[in-house]
DNA sequence: CGGGGCATGTAACCTGTTACATGATTAG
DNA sequence: CTAATCATGTAACAGGTTACATGCCCCG
């Protein structure tokens, strides 16, 4: 249940419309966690309703700009939640059944499926490479910006991880 | 949609009751993809009724075991599915969120949970490391124990990431 | 004044989660 | 014969996904 998290957090960075949070959550928030602009009204209503955000107010507003912005309640939601403990949510991931697959009833032709994921895998890291180089070069950045940096690194390691994986299955699977 | 084709996955390996398959989704096939026994039977309703597995039938059968198996259909289908194309899900995980919100808000004091993740992980490493030593020794492995290999490497390279990431973020939040 | 894009919203559905219910089997 | 455990199942709900509906506003 972090959505509604997620949420007052891009708020707390600066507060804005429904839709331009849908904006962020395809690219900055979205790196980490996404949302479409259906779940992000749906959770803002509720949001406002429990009176964690407040939302200019117009009646009958199909069509008009709502921008919300954070009240206290909310931010001490926030930083409660923020120092709770959660469990890890373990990996779950289809590719590693369509390996136990392959190992079960195969050979089947992953070997293609791979090399397309690998591409994929590289190009988005290059993304994120390109962003780091842009945004992260200062070496004596504010503890505010290291830790921006490190969600960014996250993204990198993540996927040098799949490109790894890929390259190994490769050779396996055409051996 | 990755359920069905675990428990196909599954059942070709080798036939058994939805209880079975639930405790294999506790060990082994759990390591990258989880469901409780509510959802396997619910599925397993399903993929019968598909004509994709069979069971040993039995009218009115609560409380009686069930014995399933792989039907041909069902194992075309599963060729189909693991060489089908399908982007890979981005990351999605709550600590990044937390991350996010304490270098907005912060600091609240997030080192006490890092390094109880810290510690989680380091756990998950060495279990996984200890399978490895037990199962995966061979270094001339059949094709198909190399690619079970794989999959339990992914594992290990996750936790390895989750670790380093956890020693960087407590760094940053005590500095 | 009409069409396209901006902005919000509704509805239906699927998967996964939690709590609980019930029947069969076996050990003592 | 009864208690524990194995085994299957029902119900209600929450979160995420997809398709679609509606209203506002500005530009030509």
């Amino acid at each position: 249940m972090s959505l509604p998290h997620a949420l007052l957090t891009s708020l707390a960075e600066r507060p804005c419309s429904g839709l331009e949070l849908a904006g962020r959550f395809d690219r900055s928030i979205g790196f980490f966690w996404q949302a479409t602009h259906q779940q992000i009204y749906r959770e803002l209503a509720r949001l406002e309703e429990a009176g964690w955000v407040r939302s200019t107010a117009v009646e009958a507003s199909r069509g008009r700009k709502r921008n919300y912005e954070l009240l206290p309640a909310g931010r001490k939601e926030l930083k409660r939640w923020v120092v709770a403990g959660d469990d890890p949510k373990p990996l779950r991931d289809e590719l590693m059944v369509r390996l136990r697959a392959e190992a079960a009833i195969g050979p089947l032709g992953l070997q293609k499926e791979m090399r397309r994921r690998l591409a994929l895998h590289e190009e988005k890291l290059a993304t994120y490479q390109a962003i780091e180089a842009k945004d992260f070069a200062d070496p004596d950045a504010s503890r505010e910006d290291r830790l921006r940096h490190l969600v960014l690194r996250a993204g990198l390691m993540q996927e040098a991880m799949w490109i790894e994986l890929a390259r190994e299955a490769i050779a396996i699977l055409e051996s």
